[in-house]
RNA sequence: GGUGCUAUCGUCUAGUGGCCUAGGACAACGGCCUCUCACGCCGUAAACCCCGGUUCGAGUCCGGGUAGCACUACCA
């Protein structure tokens, strides 16, 4: 009978969750979802020192915000930024559990896997700088201050004086332990190799990650531990944990995933790569309390989580054809450890990129519009004190801004980039580029623009609109009145249709690019295209 | 230093002994489309770390090198 899969995501509150902490999440959610388990979150704040306010919320705000949903532990309550605990195995904090893991350090003592050590950091630095190697292990750990070198007495005598001591696990020395993972099969290593780690601290009567999380994962019945690589050389640790607890049986089984590289040169991705390749290595943005660092977000770059879930995905995992695009349905269907890849994966922000694009194409333009407007609404802000050239008529409007968007969302990666694609619409030109000048304002292009200005001032504001669509060979092709009057003209005086046209868009635009012609002026309407025309012909001549 | 893990285009990867003349995607480059810039489409270039062995046959299995990474805390 297989067990219940029960998988856990145990971060710190160290800080901002790392981008491969949220890979880490996802391979143990998609895992659960697709074994119909439970997905646990618990927070490891074993360590006081390190502990950083607001660093769980953040987590779990990232989480929500990435739709990796947590179906027992702590949470984000729906709709909400409050945190809650939900299930029967609490309380999900190790910093709540002190209780619980006395009794299990008690037990190790009982059993003789473990003893009291009062060596002070200071003492063990000296010995690691008068011994090379020094290692606190079989071969060492009878020439240290321990409760098995000093009378019981004493022992009893120190801790009753409120010494501060530490409780060591005692490795048996010459065994070779295997350890099983579902990545990488049979790992051995010699207990030799293995030091006597402290499991307990009595300075902050709290428990040491290791045994805190073998504890916590028996009591919570985890039936399988998903986590980075770096994890791996301990692991042979915690199999002789659970053994000395007399767990064995329903020890979980391990994966260890592969790192998350640097996208240039060798290591572990790190905050600094981000900011020095200019990236975000953190789903959020992060205000750090303690350090009054400022880290840049995935979401606040404008990337959408779906984006960011499938680029992340794909780094370490693939599915067995060629498909790139997985939604979380697909990917909850088709993942599988034994198609993690083994190697770690370099960062490859560029096609993080892509993916961002991609999935903007699928987003409506109406939800893009509601991502657009903050963005915009910025923008016009800080143009205000010019407020004599802002379109409102189109930046008021959303259905205006939702078509605007439409037309140029194919040429962005990002939300807030689009408005460098549409500032046009709403803030007519006053200057002009001056490449685009160059090569494609010519001699002509005044006469030209007088010409047409004349012609279409001719076309009522119902026919200025009009158009229709066209469809052949599967593409749809937009006829525009607009162009059925103004191509008999051109063609009528054999003046160049790029020399013409390129020299309209100039006027409309202030540079050489941009969407269709007859759909900006669709967009702007006949007075502001007429207007803009003028003004051009006014500064340019 | 010790221990472990890993090794296919620049990058993410497919590949589980013959379907490999090594496939896909990003990035790069070229072309097409076109009033422009993009998008899109089409195409080009680009890799099995090295040396042995096993086998009729090796990117794929084995051994040895080499390289990279991780760990080596009273941090997780």
């Amino acid at each position: 009978m297989e067990r219940p899969v029960r998988v856990r995501f145990a971060p710190s509150p160290t800080g901002a969750l790392h981008i491969g902490g949220v890979r880490t999440a996802l391979y143990n959610y998609l895992f659960a979802r697709q074994h119909h388990g439970v997905m646990l979150l618990r927070i490891e704040d074993t360590d006081s020192t390190r502990f950083v306010p607001g660093a769980e919320e953040y987590i779990l705000e990232a989480l929500d915000w990435l739709g990796i949903e947590i179906d027992e532990g702590l949470r984000m309550k729906k709709g909400t930024k409050e945190i809650e605990a939900v299930g029967s195995h609490g309380p999900y904090r190790q910093s709540e559990r002190r209780e619980i893991y006395h009794q299990y350090v008690k037990q190790l003592l009982d059993s003789g896997h473990a003893y009291i050590a009062f060596d002070t950091p200071a003492e063990l630095e000296a010995k690691r700088a008068e011994i090379p190697n020094f290692q606190y292990d079989a071969r060492t750990r009878m020439q240290m201050r321990n409760s098995l070198t000093m009378p019981a007495e004493e022992v009893k005598a120190l801790i009753d004086n409120g010494e501060k001591y530490v409780v060591r696990f005692q490795v048996e020395p010459n065994e070779d332990v295997h350890v099983h993972d579902l990545i990488r099969g049979e790992v051995v290593i010699n207990s030799n190799i293995l030091d006597d780690k402290v499991l307990y601290k009595s300075a902050d009567d709290l428990p040491t990650y290791h045994l805190a999380n073998i504890v916590d994962d028996h009591l919570m019945e985890i039936s399988h531990v998903i986590r980075g690589e770096e994890w791996l050389p301990s692991a042979p640790l915690h199999v002789l944990l659970y053994r000395a607890f007399g767990w064995s049986d329903t020890m979980p089984e391990f994966a260890h995933l592969p790192l998350l590289l640097k996208p240039d040169g060798n290591g572990k991705l790190s905050k600094r790569d981000g900011d020095r390749l200019g990236f975000p290595v953190f789903p959020l943005e992060f205000h750090n309390q303690k350090d009054g660092t400022v880290s840049s977000g995935y979401r606040e770059s404008g990337y959408l989580p779906e984006a960011v879930i499938n680029f992340l995905a794909l780094l370490g995992w693939h599915g067995t054809g060629d498909q790139e695009m997985y939604t979380m349905g697909q990917l909850i269907e088709q993942f599988s450890l034994d198609r993690v890849s083994k190697s770690g994966a370099k960062f490859d922000y560029e096609k993080g990129k892509w993916f961002n694009h991609q999935y903007l194409q699928l987003r409506s333009n109406e939800e893009l519009t509601e991502m657009f407007l903050p963005v915009l609404n910025e923008k016009i802000a800080q143009l205000d004190n010019q407020s004599s050239i802002v379109n409102r008529q189109i930046v008021n409007d959303k259905a205006m801004v939702a078509k605007v968007i439409g037309l140029t969302k194919d040429r962005v990666n990002f939300v807030p980039e689009l408005w460098e694609q549409t500032n046009f619409f709403f803030v007519a030109p006053t200057e002009y580029d001056e490449k685009s000048l160059k090569k494609r304002w010519k001699e002509d292009s005044p006469r030209h623009m007088q010409e047409l200005l004349a012609l279409l001032e001719t076309v009522s504001e119902e026919d200025w609109h009009k158009n229709e669509q066209m469809v052949n060979d599967q593409m749809v092709n937009t006829l525009w009145h607009l162009d059925k009057v103004v191509m008999p003209w051109i063609a009528e005086h054999e003046y160049g249709v790029g020399i013409v046209m390129n020299a309209f868009r100039i006027c409309l635009v202030g540079a050489a690019r941009g969407p269709h012609i007859w759909a900006i002026t669709d967009v702007l309407g006949k007075e502001e295209t007429l207007a803009r025309v003028r003004t051009a012909l006014k500064i340019l001549g």
